[in-house]
DNA sequence: TTCCTAAGAATGTGATCACAAAAAGAACGG
DNA sequence: CCGTTCTTTTTGTGATCACATTCTTAGGAA
């Protein structure tokens, strides 16, 4: 049985079954695929992704180390609840380790590289027009981690993306409540602070971003569906 | 056959073969029981471990995903080599999140909670007069760890703990090549700060801790050996 | 000696099965 | 109607096995 549930990732020649699996369900995890609160099991993954409990209990394994799911006292799974105090304390991460993460990719970024960007802001706000949201929150996630990964050395990247996927289900949550979608650029000061390569401007822009609206959301509305949710 | 390489872990009843695998093999990486470079394979472990390789593959792949151990493409399973600039960068984020985790811990702290951290303190000097270091370095990350878990909705520790983790190979060639323990306790001033409830302080005093000497450990001797272990 | 090739060994992968624990449902008694 | 107990089903766990890939090593040719 094929899962209608899950969003699509194709699956390319070579890659194993674990990896797909892997990548196949932190894909919908990050962009608010499973509410909060939802429980999955492993033979149901299983057949939906059409293959064995073996790879797929190890892609769960893997999920729950970065906070993406929880493997409960019972033995249950569970995609986790969120509380308003829990998603305070994950946007102040965020804040603090992608500013810390922007900052210390400016120096790597080629004037190439930030077009490259440029082109990413814009495929949001076509994604926005186009009332994609769970493309423009994808294309959101790109931009920044274009950004954060000019540092070759950088050791962040997968830290950030653990705090993406712990708020994934409540932007999934957000996606469904809200109708209009607050744009509040400040990707664009980013992009300038990024040609001046002020690293100080850069890391408050990033900061702003996050602070005034996770993806294009308003993070006002999300406090409140959080106290429903939570 | 078991393994007399890997660190005890007593295994509590009600473990899983597979809780179990995974505690002490992130027990045996955080404390620099492995080397960098080092290779392991899933029989071999799950021999040591008297299990089969499946709790033990889990395992592996939970490890992988914190960034303890790698999946080459080749198949092979290893512990991350690590630079000189990655080093840096394992420092510098260090110092970001784990000041920003102190001082978000200093409103949740308890007097009482302070006496038990300045025990602590008092067992990583004990451990280092008498000459433990290993011991000294998982006091010294329960000191650490006993604060910032103070602040009840933390999510940072999971990441700090990859951090650790990621660095753990490097302290164990550390602790072979440093004869001498550089005691720059940085802990009493933090401890201070605590009781102050100061918490611009409290992060100072965490930040400086991380930078002077790392788990008691001196940077520069580290970053020497890294120009050989790299 | 050096390089290349081929046979054998080692290793990761994934499906399957037996087992135990937990959950869900059915039957019964108050 | 509600709560309890027993049965059935579901589900996670871990060992095992077959298969494909990779590594290792032995042998031979230049």
């Amino acid at each position: 049985m094929k899962s209608l549930v899950l969003p699509g990732l194709d699956r390319p020649e070579g890659m194993t079954t674990h990896d797909y699996a892997f990548a196949r369900l932190r894909q919908a995890i990050m962009v608010g695929a499973f509410r909060p609160g939802t429980s999955v099991t492993i033979r149901g993954l299983a057949d939906a992704l059409e293959s064995s409990p073996t790879p797929v209990r190890e892609a769960l394994r893997q999920l729950t180390s970065i906070g993406a799911l929880q493997f409960l006292e019972n033995r249950r799974i569970v995609v986790p609840r969120i509380t308003p105090a829990r998603f305070e304390e994950l946007i102040s991460l965020r804040i603090a380790l992608e500013s810390h993460a922007a900052r210390r990719a400016v120096a790597h970024l080629s004037d190439r590289q930030i077009d490259r960007i440029v082109t990413l802001d814009d495929a949001i706000e076509a994604a926005i027009l186009a009332g994609q949201k769970a493309q423009a929150l994808i294309a959101n996630q790109q931009f920044h981690r274009q950004i954060y990964t000019a540092n070759p050395d950088q050791v962040a990247m997968p830290l950030i993306e653990s705090l993406w996927l712990q708020l994934g289900p409540i932007l999934g949550i957000a996606m469904e409540h809200v109708t209009e979608f607050y744009v509040i650029d400040r990707h664009r000061e980013a992009i300038e602070a990024l040609r001046r390569r002020d690293e100080d401007a850069v890391a408050q822009a990033i900061a702003a971003d996050i602070r005034e609206g996770i993806g294009g959301f308003d993070q006002q509305a999300i406090g409140k569906l959080l106290a429903l949710a939570g």
